[in-house]
RNA sequence: GCGCCCGUAGCUCAAUUGGAUAGAGCAUUUGACUUCGGAUCAAAGGGUUGGGGGUUCAAAUCCUCCCGGGCGUACCA
């Protein structure tokens, strides 16, 4: 429909001089008496061409050519609204074109063969992962599913900082907890990890090597060992909700490629750095930001900033072509040093997008549960996906805006989890494999012979979802709103629950039995390719 | 103080990026199964879109000033 509109209007274009470079807008009207589609070009023109909006409409309805076959009617609607009516053979053409592409129905090549780099989770490995990593978890790999949808080749990545006073405290925690294990009184600081967790891989450790280890010399090997449990734990629970990371970028690495050494180097010949306090400082303020930064401490040690921007110049090097980062609200303060930096190196920064998620509230009994991995008071996203089951915990996450804070209410969660919009999506699917059971079992077919009889509002209605799914895909992906597919779905099943309510399937005329057979499947497919960009189950029983 | 995000129905949130009568779910009330799955459908009530001002044919959306909340504002990540 849309494609149409845009070609009747580039020959238009060649009539009336003032539609000539400039972008016509076609949206689809939220009532349904204002047409399939509608434009507003002759408001927008009015103050340029100084004339009444309904004068310019007129125009353009008395100059614009098309075909019968395809257009119904257009109308102007005050003050100034086009509203196209399109024929109902025309629109259920939609249905043919869906049935034929299948499950590359909604797929776009427009970014086809592309390299894209995806950036989340990117949890230090200090404890299992939450509730409030979930979000991030799966918008993150929803993002890339839509990526993947319109056409780029996406890579999957995991950053955690291992090298940093964070893993010093964890294995020292760790072998605290050893000693204790081992007899020895031992004075536990408030500020290290308190989970239990840190007790079971220190019990691993005694059970593996008993008594004997020189502890003083081994915080190395404590930090190994726990870095290597909690990432297993980690992994598994990324698996356990249908994520699986193409690779894991450590911090330490960067260290010994001398990825950090060049970097150094490079802004002392650039002159972006320079020694006060003891101190190594990056010339920030130089580059647009408000103040300079510390990159090396006094200690020698580097802050978090010197790694973050090699990490991201190795994104660069290793040649994708868009960048993806996500993070919690809580680094919204940080990543502009980042992207400063890279900037400054010359890379070009508009291929580097930034999303900043706002955080989850946990509820629990009718207040917020303040979670903090340091003090192990927290629910573990594990924890969570069994109680619930891992497609109502992906859809909770991604049903929302990610700017806008999201309220996770366990009780309700678990207890009225039935009520979750999920599964009302996914009885739609179950109700259509159900059917289409049915007529099989009756040996009723398909056919695309009878469109022309699916005339009802509720088929049309139907129909026209069907054909939006392909703009809606691109659309939430080229403005990484992946909520937009959950609403989308919402809409669909709707529609298909009225459908179902309204026009019978089996037990009417053949033909139109049969019409209405395909609608069903077509209504399948496009269920099934957006529950794989949800990567949630498409049940056929419930 | 400053930066980012948010404030929309009793609650949780949408709103095709500036469009026409602001929509869903839950909750409340009322209807609909001897026929394809009632985890559904139909209907009702519920709103000065936090508040004031501005921009224009048109504002929940953009600008501005208040009010309220979240996250930051490190030689932590």
């Amino acid at each position: 429909m849309k494609e149409y509109l845009v070609e009747i209007f580039n020959r238009l274009s060649e009539k009336i001089d003032y539609l000539r470079n400039i972008e016509i807008l076609f949206s689809v009207p939220t009532q349904l008496g204002h047409g399939d589609y509608s434009t507003n070009i002759a408001m927008i023109l009015s103050k340029q061409l100084k004339r009444s909006p309904t004068s310019i409409a007129n125009e353009i309805v008395q100059k614009l050519q098309y075909d019968s076959k395809i257009i119904d009617k257009v109308e102007i609607a005050p003050p100034g609204f086009l509203n196209f009516y399109f024929k109902s053979d025309f629109i259920n053409n939609i249905i043919k074109t869906i049935l034929n592409e299948n499950s590359n129905y909604g797929k776009s090549e427009k970014y086809k063969n592309k390299k894209a780099l995806v950036e989340f989770v990117s949890a230090n490995p200090t404890g299992p992962l939450t509730v409030g990593h979930g979000r991030n978890a799966v918008v993150g790999d929803t993002v890339a599913n839509m990526l993947e949808t319109v056409g780029y080749n996406v890579d999957r990545e995991y950053y955690f900082n291992n090298a940093g006073r964070q893993m010093r405290i964890l294995a020292d925690s760790v072998k605290l907890r050893y000693l204790e294990i081992c007899g020895e009184k031992i004075d536990f600081p408030e500020d290290y990890y308190q989970g239990e967790y840190i007790k079971d891989i220190a019990q691993k450790i005694y059970d593996e090597k008993g008594k004997g280890l020189s502890t003083d010399k081994n915080l190395e090997y404590f930090q190994n060992i726990a870095e290597t449990e909690i990432f297993t734990d980690i992994k598994n629970t990324l698996k356990n909700i249908g994520i699986e990371m193409d690779s894991f970028y450590n911090e330490y690495c960067l260290y010994e490629n001398k990825a950090i050494e060049n970097l150094l180097n490079t802004f002392k010949e650039k002159e972006l750095s320079y020694e006060k306090d003891g101190a190594l400082w990056f010339k920030l303020s130089q580059l647009g930001q408000e103040a300079d930064k510390v990159i090396i401490k006094s200690t020698g040690e580097p802050t978090y900033r010197l790694p973050d921007i090699a990490y991201h110049v190795t994104k660069y090097q290793r040649g994708y072509e868009l960048l993806v980062d996500l993070f919690g609200s809580d680094h919204n303060a940080t990543y502009p040093d980042v992207v400063a930096g890279v900037k400054a190196l010359g890379y070009d920064t508009t291929k580097l997008k930034v999303l900043i998620h706002q955080f989850v509230t946990i509820m629990e009994k009718g207040s917020v549960v303040k979670m903090s991995t340091r003090k192990a008071n927290f629910i573990t996203l594990d924890e969570l996906i069994n109680e619930v089951g891992a497609d109502v915990v992906r859809y909770f996450f991604i049903m929302r805006s990610i700017h806008s804070h999201l309220n996770f209410d366990l009780e309700l969660a678990k207890k009225h989890s039935d009520e979750n919009p999920v599964f009302y999506i996914q009885y739609a699917h179950a109700r259509i494999c159900s059917i289409l059971q049915m007529t099989k079992e009756q040996e009723l077919n398909s056919s695309i012979e009878h469109l022309d009889l699916l005339t009802t509002e509720s088929e049309q209605v139907l129909i026209k979802k069907l054909y939006k799914f392909s703009y809606e895909v691109l659309y939430s992906t080229e403005n990484y709103e992946p909520h937009r597919i959950a609403l989308y779905l919402e809409e669909l099943a709707e529609s298909f629950h009225k459908f179902y309510t309204e026009c019978r399937v089996i037990g009417v005329e053949k033909d139109l039995s049969e019409a209405r057979i395909s609608l069903c499947i077509a209504t399948r497919i496009v269920f099934r390719n957006g529950f794989k960009i949800l990567g949630i189950n498409a049940p056929e029983r419930m």
